[in-house]
RNA sequence: GGCGGAGUAGCUCAGUUGGUCAGAGCAGGGGAAUCAUAAUCCUCGUGUCGGGGGUUCAAAUCCCUCCUCCGCUACCA
């Protein structure tokens, strides 16, 4: 590629997404936050003419990929290799391009983790200690906070997780945790034991990891404010190894099943990524052109969870190993992107079949929308109706349409030929020269990160492009002054070929079209940035024919994926209950005695369901009023994903009816619809056989 | 619990260091035009800038306080 095209001016870029982990299937959450800004900031950085390489790879190593793989019955290495294989897939049908897509199972990168980790060790900047850790017997392993369950000493309340308590919200010492269980084999009977680990020395660090922050004055604020913080509470020695068998061995003596932690030489993936690139290329040190070079900028892409690593681990691990490597220059990280208000989930069916999406629709469409409303400063959302309205009313309706009524005029009445240039008219220069501001803008926006306003201000240029068609009228001046409006024409040409350069970066396959219509030389991503608004177009030039470049998203079709996706959602809550069966679901242990006097305290009512509603923006919440004889209330349920509200109404249940009022949604509940629920599934109580049916609302239960 | 973010027109959101900052896009009303995927272009906003208090000649913008929502909390990757 043109990747390594020379340019003394420009500065030397390597650029970085987070290594997605092979766990699962990547998607638009993870596409927002750390592939699409870096893959669109990197085509724009060719066209600068910048010196850029882009890399990436799949994180390979960890508890979780270890557990799953046990979970469907295969080995590690099968469960990435699938996994690698899926999310390699994913980024082909996005449009993101790699130059390198490495996996730190790779040989050579497993050297350089323990090449680095024993600097740091010969350096100082490692510390051994041991402790006592949660061991379970049965798995036959320590166990990760997260992974233990047991009651909480501080509120008593029983399903405590290792690291924080639901319920008060303490931070849990997993040690001190009462009848502590593991959470994957649901038993019982852990044991402390003693073992020993190594730990990143971050309070050493932490002076030349304050004084390099503090350089770093062009950060985005979000990311700043979040470790400046970090940083003054006091940074702790963190754990780098563990027991496991799946990761990158610790290369010590006596340190068999040890490894070193995935947050550890994922980072380290960088490195070893570029040389794996430089290999591939026949050029075996070429990546030193980039991680020796002072002058080159890393810019690391990621997502806001990954902020600590990067802005403090990562360098602080570079800082103190032995080889010239560069520091971060910029971490641009993003907040998160979730879908129709909720985050994507895949264990509940939350999310976007990605083949089936691209089935159905074109890549750039889907980039184009996430990068209109890319989560930069804020979470932000992908919704069905706001990918229909960029597609219809900005892609088809504002670029795609000036392309096609450009296109087919000049075929119609200019033979399909480059019309001449005439003297330019007041509104022929006044146009050319807004054309010549876009570069600039939209460039500048970009190299700030702030994809959403690049997107839109080359949006702004087609819209330049349409208005000035309007104005010029050339179906007018056909009839008038042919001249002149063969002329217009020309520039309405020249802005469509700037327009394909500009929006190479955010829609390629679309840029691409529109130079391909206009039958010009290579590619738009050979083009110069800078001088977009100068392509020449030779007069009689030949162009092709109109191309429909995006067709229009009905409502229906909206609808129907709207729909789908809901229907999943209720499915797979439905399936993952079907399951329990077969996975031996923990059955909570029964609570701690209550007296009758403690029990008569609540006062449990028939009740009718009268009407009920979804509560808007609520993915959960069902709004119900409930006669309970005596007075009606309405109660806020969290029944949605079980019960639409036709199901409901009309029936008898069981409502908790002296429980204080609170407020969901900025509605008030008074009072709490009884239901049985475990794990994810969940069912009314509800009274409907003969006899109870004919009870009157209002009705005690004991 | 700690930290952080957000609350601005019906919807999605912009608003650098306080003074044309009360805005853009969409939706909606009106109009022009007809080359084009019924696309385009022009035009129209009486919004307590979450509530209250304060600083100031001047605050959406600074300070205090309250309310609501959300995120993060680095031993889960």
């Amino acid at each position: 590629m043109s990747s390594t095209s020379e340019s003394n001016t420009a500065p030397r870029y390597l650029v970085t997404s987070a290594l997605p982990y092979a766990n699962g299937p990547i998607h638009f959450g993870h596409i927002a936050g750390a592939y699409l800004p870096a893959d669109i900031f990197v085509r724009f950085l060719r066209l600068k003419k910048a010196n850029v390489i882009y890399i990436c790879g799949t994180d390979e190593y960890g508890a979780a990929i270890t557990l799953n793989a046990r979970k469907e019955g295969i080995s590690p290495k099968e469960l990435t290799d699938k996994y690698h294989r899926v999310i390699v897939g994913l980024f082909e049908k996005m449009q993101v391009e790699f130059d390198n897509f490495s996996r730190t199972t790779w040989p050579r990168h497993i050297e350089n983790t323990q090449r680095i980790f024993l600097d740091l060790l010969k350096n100082g900047y490692v510390l051994e200690k041991t402790s006592q850790q949660q061991f379970c017997t049965h798995c036959n392993m320590f166990l990760p906070d997260r992974y233990i369950v047991g009651t909480c000493y501080n509120c008593g309340h029983e399903q405590a997780r290792g690291d924080e308590c639901p319920a008060c919200g303490t931070w849990i010492d997993p040690l001190k945790l009462i009848n502590p269980s593991c959470k994957m084999c649901g038993r019982a009977g852990l044991e402390v034991r003693e073992t020993r680990h190594w730990y990143l020395d971050l309070p050493k660090l932490s002076p030349k990891l304050k004084e390099w922050l503090g350089e770093k004055t062009w950060w985005k604020k979000n990311v700043l404010n979040f470790i400046q913080n970090m940083i003054d509470q006091g940074l702790d020695a963190r754990p780098i190894t563990r027991d496991l068998d799946w990761g990158v061995p610790v290369p010590l003596e006596g340190a068999e099943g040890k490894v070193l932690y995935v947050w550890f030489d994922a980072p380290i993936g960088y490195l070893s990524s570029t040389m794996e690139w430089s290999e591939k290329r026949g050029e075996p040190n070429l990546w030193q052109d980039y991680w020796y070079n002072s002058e080159c900028r890393m810019v690391h892409f990621i997502g806001k969870d990954n902020i600590p690593f990067h802005t403090i681990v990562w360098p602080g691990v570079l800082m103190g190993q032995d080889q010239p490597l560069i520091l971060p220059y910029d971490v641009p990280a993003n907040e998160f992107y979730n879908l129709e208000g909720a985050k994507f989930n895949t264990s509940t069916g939350w999310y976007i079949d990605v083949e089936d999406f691209f089935s159905k629709y074109q890549s750039d469409s889907i980039r184009y929308c996430i990068a209109r409303n890319a989560p930069e400063n804020s979470d932000s959302e992908f919704a069905w109706r706001d990918f229909q309205a960029k597609h219809n009313g900005e892609l088809a309706d504002i670029y795609g349409n000036l392309a096609a009524r450009t296109f087919k005029f000049i075929h119609r009445y200019f033979d399909g030929r480059i019309p001449a240039a005439a003297e330019p008219t007041a509104l022929d220069r006044e146009t050319l020269a807004k054309m010549a501001e876009f570069p600039e803008r939209v460039g500048h926006l970009l190299l700030d990160y702030r994809v959403r306003e690049a997107a839109q201000e080359f949006m702004n240029l087609a819209r330049l492009g349409n208005r000035y068609i309007d104005s010029s009228e050339p179906w007018k001046t056909r009839k008038t002054d042919p001249e002149q409006c063969g002329s217009s024409l020309r520039i309405a040409c020249r802005l469509l070929a700037e327009l394909a350069v500009l929006s190479y970066p955010f829609i390629p396959q679309s840029g691409t079209a529109l130079w391909r219509q206009l039958r010009l030389d290579g590619t738009p991503q050979n083009q110069s940035w800078d001088d977009a608004a100068e392509i020449e177009l030779p007069q009689d030039h030949p162009i092709g024919e109109a191309e429909i470049m995006f067709n229009k998203l009905t409502d229906e079709q909206i609808e129907a994926e709207i729909e789908a996706l809901k229907a999943r959602s209720a499915a797979q809550t439905g399936a993952s209950t079907e399951s329990h069966d077969a996975k031996s679901i923990e059955i909570p242990p029964i609570k701690a005695t209550i007296t009758y006097d403690e029990f008569a305290k609540l006062d449990m009512r028939v009740g009718e369901i009268l009407a009920g509603e979804n509560v808007p923006k609520s993915n959960k919440l069902l709004r119900l009023e409930i006669d309970l004889g005596c007075e009606k209330r309405q109660i806020l349920a969290g029944i949605a994903q079980f019960y639409t509200p036709d199901q409901l109404v009309g029936r008898k249940v069981i409502v908790l009816a002296n429980l204080a009022p609170r407020k969901l949604m900025g509605m008030e509940s008074q009072g709490m619809l009884l239901a049985a629920s475990l794990d994810s599934d969940l069912a009314a109580l509800t009274i409907d056989n003969d006899r109870w049916a004919t009870l009157p609302n209002g009705s005690p239960v004991s």
